[in-house]
DNA sequence: TATTGTTATACTCTATAACTATA
DNA sequence: TATAGTTATAGAGTATAACAATA
């Protein structure tokens, strides 16, 4: 079952707003980025994971949360422009590694750099009250960081 | 050009990261309360938005921040499944007015209802903290709200 | 038998360009 | 001629089901 919630206040109905708010305008600014190299979202997203540790084709549906078989069209065409390539894993045979090439890692940092989202408004904050908003941010979103 | 922006210190990095996790949160709970109702996320967004005013095709093509041509078959679904229907404006005989119907903002309100993200996790929080995070983030996403 | 990655299929969303009917 | 909506097309992401290789 769901939960039930108590009817919402107006504060607590305004704040959900600014929320939609932010993740409407982060969306834009990812999409925005990546297109900024000839990537789509979910080609940076992969490619983002991938610049930190080689993953299996399983691993990284599981992070993002889609159906394994998907992964393998995007890493296909990541694989194809030179920005990731395919390693066999040595301790079981079933498996294929995905790992970013040189190319692809500079291509994420380039991309990180651009993703100026959040780093730009934040800029307006005092230092204590960016740990005000670390605070409040961190009990909403629970112990499971 | 891009701006230049300063070195970011952990303390912002850690925010962004904390609002990365906000907006990965808030989609997945989205697309999960839009299957629900057997609904896309696209679609959930239009129903959403045409439950409050009915509006012409090239509007939502705005709000949607997509090419007019994409409303088409997106509202072609929502219409076939009786949510939403096509009105002739009195005004201007090229302009076709989406709107919903009963059932679909029926289905509107159940979908808001399911989407307990943020309402939930903000519940614990004290009316001076919710307050304090308004602020904050009124601040961050500036004047243009 | 179970698991990993892939293929095949179908649907939706997306942008682009060409078309129609109005203005 | 300009605009609103549509159609046609192609590429990408998504889920489902079936498959080969390996465990």
């Amino acid at each position: 079952m769901t939960p039930q919630l108590p009817p919402a206040d107006h504060l607590t109905l305004e704040v959900v707003d600014l929320i939609a708010t932010v993740v409407a305008r982060y969306h834009e600014e990812y999409e925005e980025a990546a297109g900024k190299h000839s990537l789509t979202g979910a080609q940076a997203r992969v490619l983002a994971l991938l610049a930190r540790d080689p993953l299996p084709m399983r691993r990284i549906a599981l992070q993002l949360k889609c159906e394994p078989s998907n992964i393998t069209g995007i890493v296909d065409r990541l694989e194809a422009r030179g920005l990731v390539e395919r390693r066999p894993d040595p301790d079981d045979r079933r498996v294929k590694l995905a790992a970013a090439t040189d190319e692809g890692r500079q291509t994420a940092v380039r991309l990180r750099e651009s993703l100026h989202f959040a780093r730009e408004p934040l800029a307006g904050l005092s230092e204590r009250e960016r740990t005000t908003l670390r605070d409040l941010l961190r009990r909403m979103l629970g112990e499971d960081l």
